[in-house]
DNA sequence: CCTCAGGGATCCG
DNA sequence: CGGATCCCTGAG
């Protein structure tokens, strides 16, 4: 079944964005087990022409299918329109080019998100989605023969941080504490947050706020600074206007907009959020894929 | 064998 | 604010 909305799939699984690792490769297709209204369903989807051909197994409707796959791609998102923004602007005009038919790939499940986004931090993106992958299997429910969900907020909350710590309570240790999945340092970062979210912080209440609040609130979770508090809400919470901002994106917006000037990462975000305002979001994906792809990243270091 | 960075966060001064 | 340190893997 064909959805007719402009997208290069392989592009958007592969780009590194941290809601979520790529999904599981099959000859063209990529797969992923995810849950609707509590029911598991496999998806199935490649590229056809433009577009997005799709196959889905389990116990839903079609048009609930097509309305979750709209909803990760952010199909409904005028790319067109998006290019012409892009064009219209000197600094952004030779972007589209690099990147024809990316999108936001929008993340599962929000808390999902926040524990792979703390793990990405000051990570390699092969790193972290092998550590996410490793988690999912060990901890997370399994359908569809060879196709596992991200584990709950109350496993992980309670899981060992280390292979120390599991050996004091196992007789036979067994690799079930998080730090096997190499995550490192993080482990502690990722109980903590389970464990907040099971306790006090209420998920459903960030689409209701604005951006600033929600930026507020989402940093208060342990292992979350500002770089990653922004990809939680623009991956998990679809915040458009959010403008993460890395050493990466400090050093492409200062070669096109600050004449090379060395400024700080949080003026970068400031700047972003201003100059794109619903943008930002995007042009932040684009302006690192570009980056990437141009050879102008390797130019900046 | 070594060093070094990886789409940062935290703690400390 | 600026700087050191954090786990650990892969690239060189």
């Amino acid at each position: 079944m064909i959805i007719k909305k402009p997208i290069n799939l392989e592009l958007t699984q592969l780009s590194g964005q941290t809601s979520q690792p790529p999904w599981k490769q099959v000859d063209e297709s990529f797969r992923e087990v995810l849950m609707v209204g509590g029911k598991p369903v496999l998806f199935d989807v490649k590229q056809s022409g433009k577009n997005l051909d799709f196959n889905f197994t389990g116990d839903i409707s079609k048009k609930e299918a097509i309305s979750r796959l709209n909803y990760i791609y952010d199909l409904d998102f005028d790319l067109g329109k998006f290019y012409k923004y892009l064009s219209d602007h000197e600094e952004l005009r030779q972007m589209s080019e690099f990147c024809q038919g990316l999108r936001l790939f929008l993340a599962n499940d929000p808390f999902e998100c926040i524990i792979s986004s703390i793990c990405s931090a000051n990570n390699s993106i092969k790193r972290w989605t092998k550590s996410v992958s490793d988690m999912k299997e060990k901890w997370g429910n399994n359908y569809f023969d060879d196709y596992y969900t991200f584990p709950d907020k109350e496993i992980i909350q309670d899981l060992y941080e280390d292979e120390d710590e599991e050996s004091l309570f196992e007789s036979k240790p067994c690799g079930n504490n998080l730090k096997s999945c190499g995550v490192g340092y993080r482990a502690p970062y990722m109980k903590k947050a389970s464990q907040m979210f099971t306790l006090e912080m209420d998920l459903s209440q960030i689409p209701e706020m604005d951006y600033e609040e929600a930026f507020e609130t989402i940093l208060k979770v342990p292992g979350v600074g500002p770089k990653v508090a922004d990809c939680i809400l623009l991956y998990g919470f679809n915040f458009k206007e959010a403008f993460p901002s890395d050493v990466w994106i400090k050093r492409i917006v200062s070669y096109l907009y600050f004449d090379g000037k060395d400024i700080s990462v949080a003026k970068v975000r400031d700047f972003g959020m201003e100059e794109f305002g619903e943008y930002a979001g995007y042009v932040q994906l684009y302006l690192f894929h570009y980056a990437r792809m141009s050879g102008l990243m390797d130019r900046l270091k």
